[in-house]
DNA sequence: GCAGGCCGTATCGCTGTGCGATATGGATGT
DNA sequence: ACATCCATATCGCACAGCGATACGGCCTGC
């Protein structure tokens, strides 16, 4: 299999499982089949299907036929099980398309990206994490750099302490208290003590930065973008080298751009 | 509503619709609601949902129900109506992580971009379209320049007709039959047999040369990506601006790069 | 060789669920 | 004030989808 080849992200706070009984009904049932994936590294077969999805076995039969048929899965070319299909790419660019706070980023992100060099990103909150939406990668990018929808916690990153620190405290407390709280790397912060002051000081700064928390090398810095209410709906990203970088001259370089632009969409 | 703000992407020839009754069933049915989004400008309501589907007010009221409480649907902030949900970029990050001709092509595709200096994209065959599954920009991107999951049509687009160069000649005739054949500019070639001209240069070349038959004032070169059976699943395209090149000193340029990286994937 | 898995596929009733029909109240516009 | 569209809710019946089961092909191990 090709586990080895793709590095081994970290394992994501996925949205809240909304274990509501009333809503497990058939419609649901397809994307449990096409949720079975989300762990997976590689093909899956009917059978590691119907495990991970906890479906049974016949109701994942006829599920994965429908969805085959709509493109939606498809068969592993060397025939070792199923993939997720390329018709699931359709419905990630409707997304992008009409989300009016993607339309209101795009431009502002795309300058930044001009201003900076480096990688840029703008990612969503989705509960407990971030998601992100858009990148431009700078020159030399990382593998995994062009890939939409990668999600990482907000305890842990820059753009999700920047969202934190736009919360209402009490409000963030409650979010952490809710996220388990897992160290990705060595530098990752788990005591709720300690990531609340970093939230603090991100709400003082405006903005807030991250060394190697997820990634190793990587230093980022994190902006909250805001909506029309005030509420922090994602963050926006500059992520370089710590080849190149230390946080002081990060900070002095690109903080101020990256507050500019983020403060350039008028939500606040 | 935002029509206004993005531009509109020429009508897409969407994938085969499989209108077999026997596919037709309620799994098949949370698709055609989110399907109802492909067309559609900005945030749809109930009704207009319920039009573009096919489905009864009460399916999709129920239906819609379901996926927003998954997460693949929500509310427009501003209360318009609804909108694709953020939990649909999870599975197309599980599409990327997955295929295995991305893990395949993706360090290429890397590797290309820093030699070239110029946009370079992977693209997959579906049926009669490619749809954009990598992108890596340049520096100066176009507004679309990030939006993954894109599709352009076979016919008119230097990586279609690479991809159609590696097709046996009378699959490609066939095919072409099967496209309806709309020009997306003034440049578009329509005549079937002027397309095979193209194609059957591409196939001497080895790479195709497209000039604003979709975007204007852009240049691209297509290479196809061939399976380990030889047979053509896609394509790399490197992309630039009519401002800084001809076809002449583009193809010359970049031509043997986009070979090489094609040829260095093992397929052929 | 042959047994034992696990694979994907096919068939077939029963049951439970999702659909159609319908009603209501709130916005919006004229 | 009416007319129109919206989202939401309820309810009973038909029928679609599930569980159970069976079968043939392909491996792996002995």
């Amino acid at each position: 299999m090709n586990d080895i080849t793709r590095p081994v992200l970290p394992p994501v706070p996925i949205a809240p499982p909304p274990d509501d009984p009333l809503f497990v009904d058939a419609i649901a049932r397809g994307f449990q089949v096409l949720s079975a994936f989300h762990g997976a590294s590689g093909p899956l077969s009917l059978g590691e299907i119907a495990a991970r999805s906890g479906l049974g076995k016949s109701a994942v039969q006829r599920i994965v036929h429908t969805l085959r048929h709509q493109g939606y899965l498809r068969r592993d070319p060397r025939d070792r099980g199923y993939l997720p299909g390329l018709r699931l790419l359709d419905h990630a660019l409707d997304y992008q398309r009409l989300d009016p706070q993607i339309a209101r980023v795009l431009p502002v992100l795309m300058e930044l990206r001009r201003e900076t060099g480096e990688r840029v990103d703008f990612s969503l909150r989705d509960d407990l994490r971030l998601v992100y939406a858009l990148r431009f990668q700078s020159k030399r990018g990382f593998y995994s750099a062009s890939l939409i929808g990668t999600s990482v916690p907000l305890y842990c990153t820059a753009g999700g302490l920047a969202v934190l620190s736009r919360l209402p405290r009490p409000e963030a407390e409650a979010l952490l208290a809710r996220s388990s709280l897992v160290p990705y790397s060595q530098r990752t912060l788990t005591d709720p003590q300690a990531i609340m002051a970093r939230v603090d000081q991100a709400r003082t700064d405006g903005f807030a930065i991250a060394q190697e928390e997820i990634v190793a090398g990587e230093i980022a810095l994190g902006v909250p973008v805001l909506d029309e209410g005030g509420q922090p709906i994602g963050a926006i990203h500059v992520a370089g080298s710590l080849s190149e970088w230390d946080a002081g001259s990060f900070a002095r370089s690109f903080a101020p751009l990256a507050m500019t632009a983020a403060g350039g969409l008028g939500g606040g």
